[in-house]
DNA sequence: CCACACCGTGAGGTAACCTCAGGAAAGCAG
DNA sequence: CTGCTTTCCTGAGGTTACCTCACGGTGTGG
């Protein structure tokens, strides 16, 4: 029988990724946002005037999905499209005031929400869980 | 300023997910196997003669969705439906002998990926990880 | 100045979910 | 036994979040 331990460690991992997962989703219901609406709103705040293509870096999506992406913020109105003057081939997204408000709301919720499931742990398996899972992002 | 760390300790542990997930995919491509697919197989492996209803439930997805993950499974030969004598209304599953073989071979390159990934922790810290995931999953 | 690479997007496709409705079977009350 | 209710699976059809391919507008190196 080959080793199964790392393989469960992986499947603890998803587990717990995907309770996380639903309950952002639930989170994140009264602004009707989806998971990555508000990934992407969170990129476009931090980085003022990002173009669509590094939006889709950040992402990790393709250059494509990053235009529907910015189309269902923009349709919310939460972000502006706005050309380039350096390039016109580029199109920059800032976000609007209704924006970064709702950004900020969002990061409240969800802080407050991460901070139910993770109150479980005590502050030491908190600190400790955050510095092995730094080890394990490049 | 409110508390991100908890936030943080969130996107963290969503980041390191997303990463074990592609990695999953790129393990299974030998197999034309999805990440939910591989899932099925084994719950299906291990519970032998399970109903669409119980798996549904171990894979968290509605009724409807386990018909659809058993089409896929059986389309590639890895499955059989077999009627409940018992109750008539039931449709059980159990794994051919390509399926079995499939399941153990998936799982072998699962445990080989994972192992790969975790190698970077030492041994203490992945069991520390265990330790403190395993307080967040009920 | 021109071939080539890059930017965003229209068109169209796929995978993995969902809800709703319905037939067949089981369970139970009277 | 006769209905009533519930459970089991699945067809139909929708949504979401991605993808590739092709294209027109734009910058750039030789």
């Amino acid at each position: 029988m080959t080793d199964r331990g790392t393989a469960t460690l992986g499947d603890l991992l998803m587990r717990v990724a995907r309770t996380l997962r639903r309950r952002f989703i639930a989170a994140l219901a009264p602004w009707d946002l989806s998971p990555h609406q508000a990934r992407a709103l969170r990129v476009v705040c931090a980085r003022d005037g990002v173009r669509l293509s590094e939006l889709a870096e950040a992402l990790r999506i393709a250059p494509r999905s990053a235009t529907e992406v910015a189309d269902g913020l923009q349709e919310r109105g939460l972000v502006e499209r706005a050309a380039d003057p350096d390039d016109r081939r580029a199109v920059r997204l800032t976000p609007t005031e209704t924006g970064r408000r709702v950004q900020r709301e969002v990061d409240d919720a969800r802080a407050a929400d991460s901070q139910e499931l993770f109150a479980r742990l005590s502050a030491a398996d908190r600190a400790e869980l955050e510095r092995i899972l730094r080890q394990l992002t490049d």
